[in-house]
DNA sequence: GTGGTCTAGACCACA
DNA sequence: GTGGTCTAGACCACT
């Protein structure tokens, strides 16, 4: 199964970053689960028009963040759960966090709104580790 | 009140883009009131040793996204309440905390974690248009 | 003061590689003093023929690495040390250490003769941090 | 006696210069004896699910560098002693131990720390040609 | 002038 | 067939 990705060439954020986040979102949100194969480079770079070296850029940088795994001369997958949560990563997601949901709050969005975002995206993101169950 | 507006070069950010959000929170948190102040170009350039043309930018950005205002001749100014909604902008904050909330979770934080994060920021984020009081 | 990084094309190393490797050192042992300026990607390519690309890839993994540090728009940086150690890459040096001094040892070179090396290259290696004074 | 090889497919290194490196290991630190037999090629292929051409140029590789020998029909012998050491071969290991000493210390590893596992790997090391007993 | 991104096209090592 | 490396050449954003 080959999920589409579709990139906004007008889109000022770069395309490889562009990739990075669709991808992200499908392992987060358990659209491509723990070891199942994506797309090889080249085969995104033709269904995508992009070019090769580009998605290798993404899958590069999505590989030293964690998300995926290269097996050379196999492909590239999804990578089980992370262990440790990197410190450095966390305090730029909360520094997001805290700039996004203020602007939501400034812009006169209620807070009910919010909230009940913030729930949802919580409860389909990806269970992970599974130690839970 | 001159709020310091600290910028870090190594930040692959724009400079122009750190001064923005910098200030933009500075408004959204309450720091600068309504109809305050900000500090001229030309004295923010002096005190951060940035280029006035790179102020000059972040201040226009700022003035077509409606968070602050310009008297020509007198200086830039808080603007009281932020404009209409404007729904594109919108869209694009829910984007960024859908993505900033997923990741949060599947990198394992608990969601007490992230819903105390998220409820403290919105508390303390400034009462839009003061309709509220 | 642009020091010469000679690039053997011969050598199976990736090109990206040696120049990394070759920056390292001069980090390591004092060559480059922290905040010095390197070359910019373009001098560098032009004295070495190496493509931009290829140095650019090279400086790139230094700053990931932590050895350097990039300021758009004006050039690559030595950084001052490093505070916190990784712990994998820790456990990666180790573990070639180990290998080296093993296959050493087993070669027949009498122990005087590595821990002669080791003594020199730690005393040459730059003092970090300047606590010590 | 077989071994276990553990194999890492994510790891970038080519899998034949993984089986490489361990098999030295286990030579170098003396968990195989000189003239002891090595698994065959099938053997290893099977334990390891790694196809036996991969293994194959492993084998063939340390022969050449002289870890092992081959005897036709009857397999693959840890050599018994090291051949006349080589002196490119040399040289890049003492490379090798300057970089990373260097980085060990640059990293702020304290001497004692580097000096004991240096002493402990060489105390380990299996005492070559036999000379010594 | 600096780094950042992208394309097109090529060759290689590995499995 | 897969990823990894490299080149040549181009355009852009930032300062």
């Amino acid at each position: 199964m080959i999920p589409i990705i579709a990139i906004d060439l007008r889109n000022p954020k770069p395309i490889y970053e562009q990739i990075k986040d669709k991808i992200k979102q499908l392992i987060i949100f358990g659209a491509l689960k723990p070891d199942e194969k994506l797309p090889s480079v080249r085969e995104l770079a033709q269904t995508t028009s992009i070019n090769p070296n580009t998605i290798q850029k993404a899958y590069k940088d999505l590989e030293s963040d964690g998300f995926i795994y290269t097996v050379s001369g196999r492909g590239n997958f999804v990578a089980p759960s992370p262990k440790k949560a990197d410190s450095k990563r966390l305090e730029e997601l909360y520094a997001t966090l805290r700039a996004t949901v203020g602007e939501l709050s400034y812009l006169g969005v209620p807070e009910k709104n919010i909230t009940e975002v913030v729930q949802n995206t919580i409860s389909n993101s990806r269970p992970q580790g599974g130690n839970k169950v």
